[in-house]
DNA sequence: CAATCACATTCCAACTCGGAAAGTCAATCC
DNA sequence: GGATTGACTTTCCGAGTTGGAATGTGATTG
């Protein structure tokens, strides 16, 4: 089971990005861009960088009128994605698997 | 109840330094070096960045024999972690507080 | 064909990261 | 008691990253 921390997925923006993909399974440029409240060109480079990293495919359908950018998470990128989530809820102290044993310890062994 | 996403502390060497302090109190500094596998240069900043935050504390107890340098999140540390968590967690998709719901969707709605 | 829209690139300034080297300072050693 | 050592702390760098603004690009619209 990739549990995996992923540089690539962990920058912020780049974290809600995914989080949002994960969630919805395709998202329009603009929109992402105001969610995030960042610059075209932000949203632009963060998107070529999970692009290059085979996690996002970007699609401009090119129907009747303004083309518009629609950017969806690939398998790899759910994996990476859903993976870097397990190795932050181990780091969490949350065994991924059981609700449970997430009680404060504050004792070490 | 503070669900902040935190920049010091989302750096991932701060977030686990924060996650392991967060589970056991305080440690040494040679310990918290060596589970992190980085230089002590590069320790000794990140602590300071957090120290400077206002959420650890460093002590040099000056007892018998070397001086070691422990570290302890301080309450407002404390905070701070558990806050960026359950700002992480709502960005996965978590109720924060029932341990249920948080199993695959799969699909989205 | 000149605007305009919707992004993509390039250009920058400001950081941030990490390791190596040098600096501190108290505790030992000779 | 001065040299040495241990345990960090700072400084010095080179390499990257981040974000916004300016500029570029290609398709569409007036």
């Amino acid at each position: 089971m990739s549990e995996r921390f992923d540089e690539v997925v962990h920058a912020p923006n780049r974290l809600r990005i995914c989080a949002l993909l994960a969630a919805s399974s395709s998202a329009e440029f603009a929109v992402l861009r105001d969610i995030l409240g960042v610059a075209d060109s932000v949203l632009s480079k963060h998107l070529k960088v999970l692009q290059d990293a085979g996690y996002l495919v970007i699609s401009k359908p090119t129907g009747r009128g303004r083309v518009k950018t629609w950017v969806s998470l690939t398998a790899e990128g759910r994996r990476a994605y859903a993976g870097h989530v397990q190795a932050l809820k181990a780091l969490f102290g949350e065994p991924a698997g059981s609700p449970e044993a997430a009680r404060e310890h504050g004792r070490t062994r």
